[in-house]
DNA sequence: GTCTATACATCGATAGAC
DNA sequence: GTCTATCGATGTATAGAC
């Protein structure tokens, strides 16, 4: 979805071989897609795709974007007034991180995420720049707040903001586990909320 | 290190097929790594493979094996005296935890995990009855006694397995990615006390 | 048990006609 | 912009001599 016109439905090639090149990576990674598999899903030959982009890496490295441009961060409405609505926050933004987990789109992008991870240093370093360090600052400020509104307890905001963030990120790995393989992740999903709830009665005064 | 004889050290060429192709499977995931690389660190032809491992795949799965035998719950002492330590039971699991992390053996073995882990359901499957489950069902185990006598608050012992679990899953990822860059993962490593310390001030009574 | 030689599939990528 | 044709590299695996 593009922000700029309004128009701009047109299925473009571009837009098609971008569209099911996302959809080869995130189920078997960079080196089992092949430009032959993403020519045939497309509907054109291998050689044709070469006129839209310049190699197979310049196609991942367009499709390795959206892993992060999602909206992991879009709520950066006012940060202080998020923060005095205490527990409320929280379970905003686990509900948020919720949707995600169980967003198709985001699933996909997700698991290449997972595969590619430890094979793309670039990947590696977006990673821990978009992916967790931008949401640890986030937590930081919010739980700053907190404590100076006597919300909760006095401790470190980057510990407790770790010890918060990284129980999101498992459950989501295991959740996109279960998904992966067609099992139900009912019993996983209900560890959000859970987990709001204890990391909560853990931190208010 | 075998532990049914005491001799054995001899270097025989499947032996040293199995140690090169896992140093390069960690690396590289499973087809980045092919026959000739693997032949070639061993220092043979890639025919002379095939007269110790039927294919690629075999090798694979010998090496994936090592994964989940390494001493991920070798502490099945007594459970039940275990848990009476209370806290200091959580400082020594936290503590095999971050040596396993930082073994360099292990190491190699979890990056392998998480390069495969979406591309080998044998080893999803894996993962979550040898890694997930094993360690909470323990956890849980100990939690309960704990409760039974009172050192801490009455929860579930599931979800409190979960919380203390995921976090220590998670700075191990990050370790791991660190150190894969040869960044120095000195910071992050301080984050296993630190969690034990935050978690254990949640759950006492 | 290791070698040479080879088979055969698939890979990413290019040249040039239309 | 797409096609056919083709390249060279790389992939797994086998046959048979030593």
């Amino acid at each position: 979805m593009p922000n700029n016109t309004t128009l701009h439905k047109k299925n473009s090639t571009k837009e098609k071989i971008l569209k099911v090149s996302t959809a080869l990576f995130s189920v078997s990674g960079y080196r089992a897609t092949s430009m032959r598999k993403i020519a045939k899903e497309v509907g054109i030959r291998e050689s044709a795709i070469y006129n839209h982009y310049k190699n197979k890496e310049e196609i991942f490295l367009e499709v390795a974007k959206g892993i992060f441009s999602s909206p992991f961060t879009k709520e950066e409405l006012d940060i202080k007034e998020s923060a005095l609505k205490g527990k409320v926050f929280l379970q905003n933004f686990v509900m948020q991180y919720k949707l995600l987990t169980f967003d198709k789109n985001n699933e996909n992008m997700f698991r290449l995420l997972m595969i590619e991870l430890f094979q793309n240093k670039e990947l590696r370093e977006q990673f821990m720049s978009e992916f967790h360090e931008k949401n640890i600052k986030i937590l930081s400020e919010v739980f700053f707040i907190m404590m100076q509104n006597s919300l909760i307890r006095s401790q470190d905001p980057m510990m407790i903001s770790y010890e918060f963030l990284s129980t999101l990120f498992y459950i989501r790995l295991q959740v996109t586990l279960m998904r992966f393989d067609n099992n139900s992740a009912n019993l996983l999903s209900t560890q959000f909320e859970k987990h709001v709830e204890f990391f909560w009665e853990s931190i208010r005064v």
